[in-house]
This record gives structure tokens, C-alpha cells and sequence, in this order.
DNA sequence: ATGCATGAGTT
DNA sequence: ACTCATGCATA
């Protein structure tokens, strides 16, 4: 009880006008009332809520049938932490590119063309397969790996890229990227810090990850970013815009020459063209060197910033190496997380010297937990509709009691979700690998109904498969 | 390790 | 208003 409330947020503390801002919710375990609002928490389970994220599924199943359980509503206020402009601002620039890869994953089969409607014509909707029935479960057993084929839906073509290649980049048969729908791809931007101050936080150490050359004098230009030996010009940004389907998806054929034959098979290091497989032996390889080497996914995320002027997160280090990022942003990371590997690797030993950064300050709305129940019924209702009319998220909100918003966001998460690479639930079992499609599969797609979208094409998507792996699979078809 | 959130870039 | 990339805050 009690629970001391360590607000967490607040910045500096206070400066904010009036205070009221509250924080609370937290939620330990459950008590604290809230100051304004209180949040409900309740949740419950540590780890995530246990009992739900075990089954995502299930929840309709069962957790719906709770659901109904009374009312409560959670009613959380918003109150929004104002904190401090921070400084960060972005640079901007971009630099990325680099890294990029691109390319036409296709090393697969290629061959095909790909076929199947759905390319360029659609617009937004992409198949947002609810899978339903099946339950998934991920249970990831905690901390250790899971490993799972994962699936990779890749399926854009490859944006960006192109050309990673080191050298060579141009070139690049226009095949691929041919086609840039409309759609919106994504933005990759890298945010490049200045180089004049704030370089990162670390910096540092110096000795232990990077060295100086590496890093290029604070400035971390933005064109180039850092390619270590490609050159530089390409034109970063993003570029293409191909997009969405990650998971379903033809690839395009032409093939790379990534792979050659017939065993052997590994190389890949970075630059050609991340196929799932890569991705998936690179993540988990990675973090084993990683904690031998002692550094933690914060570390790394800092790191990376020192290295190439972008910094990550220990979020985004954590979803790399479960692979639940989509497989466009995993192909985007490798590369950087491939080199700072080997420049732990050589300088071994090295302290870490991190700090944090720290603060940010924008006015971040307090995290608002929804319930148990409350997630099952949306949960259902995303079965149903994924992508809800603003009209029904309202009166979804007013039944549950959310702000819209939160209702909005809830939608966008999911829908996020289920295009990442990992597919929630991934059994720890590989093992089985017929059967799952009894759990695993989620990419059935139809169902985007009508409501706000369109229409559309819809149907098309067929059905990937979605067994196990869907790498190699891939549209069937 | 994840849930909810912010935002750029699109559409 | 959406998608996608990311991350703070949390469990």
C-alpha cells in the first residue's frame, strides 16, 4: 500500500503549474487512489498481466467472459505531465540511410512474380488479418529466448533500399522498387543529433565502444551517416513506398546475389539483404553477445547514438532481439547493431560508461491502464473490426468508459501488432511445426470489413499461411 | 518485456 | 485519421 507515490513523472518538479497533476496510478498493486482520476489498474500480474497476455487470444474466450464484469470504469484523467521542452529537438537530418539495406529480400524463392493484386492498388488496409479463433498464446517463458521461426512476412519490397550494398548501390534492378504505391511508408527519420552538443550521452567512455574513429567527430552528418565502407550517397530518405504488407506479401523476385546455394548459406552479414532467417539467427546471436559482454539493452541503445548518431531505447533494443519489430524495421536495425557488435567485440573489456540521458520533457500523458475486462471487450471488438469508424470508437469509448482516445490509440497498437515479425505468440515450442496453425496463425485475413475503409480489396489478401513460417512460405501462391 | 503514447509523414 | 517507428513508464 501505500505505495509511496513516487511520481514518477513530473519533471522537474514544479514548475508545472499548479500542481495537480497527479500521478498515480501506478499501479502496483493496485491501490492509490488517484488523484484525479484514478486510474484503474488492476492489472495485475506482473509481467504483464499474466493472465491475459498469456493468450491473447483467450481472451475472447475467457477473458471476455469476465469482461463483463461490472462496471468499473477506469476513468483516467488525462492529465498530461508537462515537463520540460526538452532540448533534444531534433536534429534531423537524416542519415540513416545508411545503414539501410534495402533490397528485395526476396532471396527466396523469387521467382514468381509476385501476383497477387494487392500491390499497389490497396491503400491502407492492409490485411489485417484477425485471426481469431485460435488461440495464440505467446507465453515466453520469460528471459530466455524464445526461439521461433519466426515468420516473416516480409513483403515490401524493400524500401529503402536499397542498396546497402555497400558499393555498388546503385544498380539495383529497378525491379523492386518499381512500384511504390502510394501508401505511405513510413518515415524513417533518423534523427541525428547535433553534433555539437549533445552528442549523446556517452561519448565517453570512449575507450570501450567506439572508437574515436569511428565515430566521426561529432558530427555525425547526416548524409552519410556512417557507413563505414559503402559509399555514401544514396539517397536516403526514404523513399519508396511500398509498404504495408508486411506480412503477406510476394516478394519480389530477383535475386540478389545473397545466397548462394545449396548449404551453405549464413553469411549475410549485413549488407545483402536480410531474409528472416538472417534476421532471426542475427537477433538472437546478438544478444547472447551482448550480455556476455556484459552490456545491457540500454547500453547498446546508447551506444548506437555514439556510434551512429542515433540513439535507441532499451525498448527498441528489447524488440529487435525478440524480433517484434516489423521486418522492415529489423532490416533497418542490423546493420547498426551488426557493427556495434563487433566494435564491443574487439574492444572487450571496456567499461560502459552510461548515463542516461535523460529527460525529456515533453508532456506525456500519464499511461493509462485499462482493465482486464476492458481489454477483452476491446479485443473482441477488434476481432470484429479492427479498424472501427470514429463513430464506433466514441460509442466503444462511452461504453467502456475510455476516452476516446485511448480507445483510438488501443486500436492502432493492436492493429501494430499484428504485423509485427513475431507473431505474439510464437509457442516456445517450435517445435511443432505442423500444428500450428492451430495456434500460431494469424494472418487469415479477411475480415476487414466494412466499416470505415473500405472496402476494397479486401478480400484478396489470400491467405498466407501462416504456419510456422511463414518465411519460405509465404503466399502460397 | 510490454502497454499505452507521441509524432512524422501520408493519404 | 491512419500507419509506422519509437520510447516512457510499468509490471
Amino acid at each position: 500500500m501505500a505505495t509511496a507515490a513516487s511520481n514518477p513523472y513530473l519533471p522537474s518538479s514544479s514548475i508545472l503549474s499548479s500542481g495537480s497533476i497527479v500521478h498515480s496510478d501506478s499501479g502496483g498493486a493496485g491501490m492509490q487512489p488517484g488523484g484525479g482520476a484514478a486510474t484503474s489498474v488492476s492489472s495485475g500480474g506482473f509481467r504483464g498481466e499474466s493472465a491475459v497476455k498469456m493468450v491473447q487470444s483467450d481472451f475472447m474466450q475467457g477473458a471476455m467472459a469476465a469482461a463483463s464484469n461490472g462496471g468499473h470504469m477506469l476513468s483516467h484523467a488525462h492529465q498530461w505531465v508537462t515537463s520540460l521542452p526538452h532540448a533534444a529537438a531534433a536534429a534531423a537530418a537524416a542519415a540513416v540511410a545508411a545503414a539501410e539495406a534495402a533490397s528485395p529480400w526476396s532471396t527466396s524463392p523469387v521467382g514468381m512474380a509476385s501476383s497477387p493484386q494487392q500491390q499497389q492498388s490497396q491503400q491502407q488496409q492492409q490485411q489485417q488479418d484477425v485471426k481469431s479463433n485460435t488461440a495464440r498464446e505467446d507465453l515466453h517463458t520469460s528471459s530466455t529466448l524464445h526461439h521461433r521461426h519466426l515468420g516473416a512476412h516480409q513483403a515490401h519490397a524493400a524500401p529503402w533500399g536499397g542498396a546497402a550494398a555497400a558499393a555498388h548501390i546503385s544498380a539495383i534492378t529497378a525491379s523492386q522498387q518499381q512500384q511504390q504505391q502510394q501508401q505511405q511508408q513510413q518515415q524513417s527519420l533518423i534523427y541525428s543529433q547535433p553534433g555539437g552538443f549533445t552528442v549523446n550521452g556517452m561519448l565517453s567512455g570512449g575507450q570501450s565502444l567506439v572508437h574515436p574513429g569511428l565515430v566521426r567527430g561529432g558530427t555525425p552528418e547526416l548524409e552519410h551517416g556512417a557507413h563505414p565502407h559503402s559509399h555514401p550517397h544514396h539517397h536516403h530518405h526514404q523513399l519508396n513506398h511500398h509498404h504495408h504488407h508486411q506480412q503477406h506479401q510476394h516478394q519480389h523476385h530477383q535475386q540478389q546475389q545473397s545466397h548462394h546455394g545449396p548449404n551453405s548459406h549464413e553469411a549475410h552479414s549485413d549488407e545483402d539483404t536480410p531474409t528472416s532467417d538472417d534476421l532471426e539467427h542475427f537477433a538472437k546471436q546478438f544478444k547472447q553477445r551482448r550480455i556476455k559482454l556484459g552490456f545491457t539493452q540500454a547500453d547498446v541503445g546508447l551506444a548506437l547514438g555514439t556510434l551512429y548518431g542515433n540513439v535507441f531505447s532499451q525498448t527498441t533494443i528489447c524488440r529487435f532481439e525478440a524480433l517484434q519489430l516489423s521486418f522492415k524495421n529489423m532490416c533497418k536495425l542490423k546493420p547498426l547493431l551488426n557493427k556495434w557488435l563487433e566494435e564491443a567485440d574487439s574492444s572487450t573489456g571496456s567499461p560502459t560508461s552510461i548515463d542516461k540521458i535523460a529527460a525529456q520533457g515533453r508532456k506525456r500523458k500519464k499511461r493509462t491502464s485499462i482493465e482486464v475486462s476492458v481489454k477483452g471487450a476491446l479485443e473482441s471488438h477488434f476481432l470484429k473490426c479492427p479498424k472501427p469508424s470514429a463513430q464506433e470508437i466514441s460509442s466503444l469509448a462511452d461504453t467502456l468508459q475510455l476516452e476516446k482516445e485511448v480507445v483510438r490509440v488501443w486500436f492502432c497498437n493492436r492493429r501494430q501488432k499484428e504485423k509485427r515479425m513475431t507473431p505474439p505468440g510464437v509457442p516456445p515450442t517450435p517445435d511443432d511445426v505442423y500444428s500450428q496453425v492451430g495456434n500460431g496463425h494469424f494472418l487469415v485475413d479477411y475480415l476487414k470489413d466494412a466499416s470505415l475503409n473500405g472496402p476494397s480489396e479486401a478480400g484478396d489478401q489470400k491467405v498466407t499461411t501462416t504456419t510456422r513460417s511463414f518465411h519460405q512460405v509465404i503466399l502460397a501462391h
